[in-house]
DNA sequence: CGGCGTCGTCGAAACGCTTCGACAACGCCG
DNA sequence: CGGCGTTGTCGAAGCGTTTCGACGACGCCG
């Protein structure tokens, strides 16, 4: 292995002037840092891990937790997953995961033993445990998603309950007063915060511009096929032209599906938005507005916050709202009177 | 922070005996030994990992690299994951992610700053680039799949030769002498190993035995549900009667659909195995008899491995073999004349 | 030309732990 | 009762960094 002090020997140079010439905490002269440069290369030097966490103060990794409960949706979580590791390491931060039951018993663990620099909450639930145990570790903390309590904690979210509101505005705005909505399973809007926050946004300004609105959940536990089915034709039986999907990527299809079997289009008979999809909606047959989720966008500001926690302690700790994006790509249909 | 001073001071010993009486590395004796952990628990003491690191050898993280390439399965691969997790943790590690495309530049950085005592390597490519990194480096790697070249590395695996060995002979011992393999899509069987592995396994078996085989695949880059039921048209036209899948969940759903459309059942008229299932085979609307995939078997022998390879450097850098294990639910038909 | 910043470099002190060698205290055997 | 192996404990030496204070060398100003 090869350490600094080698390094400083090749360069002819103490160790400390390699130190300053790594991290440019000091200046040091140009044709000094080329010969360090130099040396490490050739020698193919990296710094000890353990050795600077103990003398620096930093680790240089970030702690993930997340529970991966049984209803999580696994492509979106990856998605997120991947997104926290890209953004971590553009800060030159490593991810060291906390799965299973024990993400709460990991916190204590990462936090007590100086292992993090700071922790990133995924999947977050309403009643999450993990809030408590945030607010009584000193080590940074920040939350992506929001939970019923989030007094003294830093959160990162897309803003669904703005999403909501956007998704019936273009509906009411092209002339639909009725709107059906086609959201998450019920256990998720049980078990998760954001399937409910853009309920509400939709309801409120549902009522607020006239609109009748009909929410149906896609299944209990899981998304049922034919439950959605059964909801889309109702739909269109009474006469609902316009609909908005929270939910998987098979209900889109099945929606899709159903509309063509009434001979309906979307875009000209009938309007269709996607909101906070984190599937690519370029697979469906039909092109579909979209106010997707932002897994990069919202990681990257979450580790924004924690480098800011590092710097200044205590720093930021609010909700953080990411307002929604409008994609549109010619599914809405004017409403016929 | 609590260290370990503190801990001795508390207990009215030397800081060292603190140290063996937790690590159990000297014995001390029984008297000391309460009056410490008493101290320990006071405190709330907890090792400094950077000091630990330092000091000791060992950084108690393993590496985990997944590239996680667009067309892995996302729940599959989350399972692996998790297994992993849990299986690390069980004894005493944690997990540094590793993902993106600098999967391999991960890997020499966290091997050169000895951040980690072993990668795991997940998500393996017939021509994976990280395959010739784990031989050049020093840290212990252990694959979980097979490389094209595994020379000198460490692989775990399900056997999925055997798998589709297995398959055939319970469809040949039924009396079936046609059989069709709905497979994976046309990409996961170039850019990925199994595939490939459990074909052969079914090819060699059904020639020695005598079954005509038909292979499909069952898209180009992702499922394609019309593709699969076009095929299980087919060969149900053709009159074969059995069949193997090695796929995800959704082609499960459309052949079951098929079958049923052509008024056959399955487990009366028509056999059905799924080979090398991750998913929970009990959603499907009717029992089949599965092969499955073992993540957390897999997982716990790839930490042994490289636990092993932390004792005695070098060892068991050969490929190993999980055996499968077929779990019947009545879906195999016996042949009709 | 003396005094005073600035710049670049160095030595040494942490950082908190593990581990090695040493050594009392004790019991046992011959 | 002298010598010896055990058992339990201690002090000290690292482990490889970062960072602080110090200090020549140099250039500039008055």
């Amino acid at each position: 292995m090869t350490t600094i002090h080698q390094v400083a020997a090749a360069a002819g140079v103490s160790i400390s002037t390699v130190s300053y010439a790594l991290s440019g905490k000091r200046p040091v002269s140009e044709k000094t840092r080329l010969r360090i440069e130099a040396a490490v290369q050739t020698l193919g030097y990296e710094p000890d891990a353990g050795a600077r966490m103990l003398a620096g103060r930093r680790t240089n990794i970030f702690a993930l937790t997340e529970p991966l409960r049984a209803d999580t949706h696994a492509p979106t979580h990856m998605a997120f997953v991947l997104a926290t590791a890209v953004a971590a390491r553009r800060s030159g931060y490593d991810i060291l995961l906390l799965t299973d039951e024990q993400a709460s018993e990991g916190m204590n663990r990462v936090a007590a033993s100086n292992l993090v620099d700071a922790i990133l909450v995924l999947d977050v639930a309403p009643d999450d445990a993990r809030a408590d145990i945030a607010r009584s570790v000193r080590t940074p903390t920040v939350f992506i998603g929001i939970p019923d309590d989030a007094n003294g904690l830093t959160c990162v979210d897309l803003d669904f309950e703005s999403a909501g509101r956007l998704a019936v505005d273009r509906l009411a705005d092209a002339g639909h007063d009725g709107v059906t909505l086609l959201g998450q399973t019920e256990v998720a809007y049980r078990k998760s915060n954001f399937p409910r926050r853009l309920l509400h946004g939709v309801q409120d300004r549902s009522s607020e511009r006239g609109v009748a609105l009909e929410w149906v959940t896609t299944g209990v536990t899981t998304t049922e096929p034919a439950a959605v089915r059964a909801a889309a034709e109702r739909a269109l039986a009474r006469g609902v032209r316009a609909f908005i999907v929270h939910a998987v990527g098979d209900v889109h299809d099945v929606l899709l599906d159903t509309v063509a079997a009434h001979g309906l289009t979307v875009g000209a008979d009938v309007s269709v938005i996607s909101a906070a999809a984190s599937f690519d909606t370029a697979t469906l047959p039909v092109p579909i507005d979209t106010i997707p989720l932002v897994p990069q966008q919202s990681c990257d500001l979450a580790v924004e916050l924690a480098l800011q926690q590092l710097e200044n302690a205590g720093a930021s700790a609010r909700i953080h709202l990411i307002p929604p994006e409008y994609h549109a790509a010619g599914s809405i249909a004017p409403a016929r009177e």
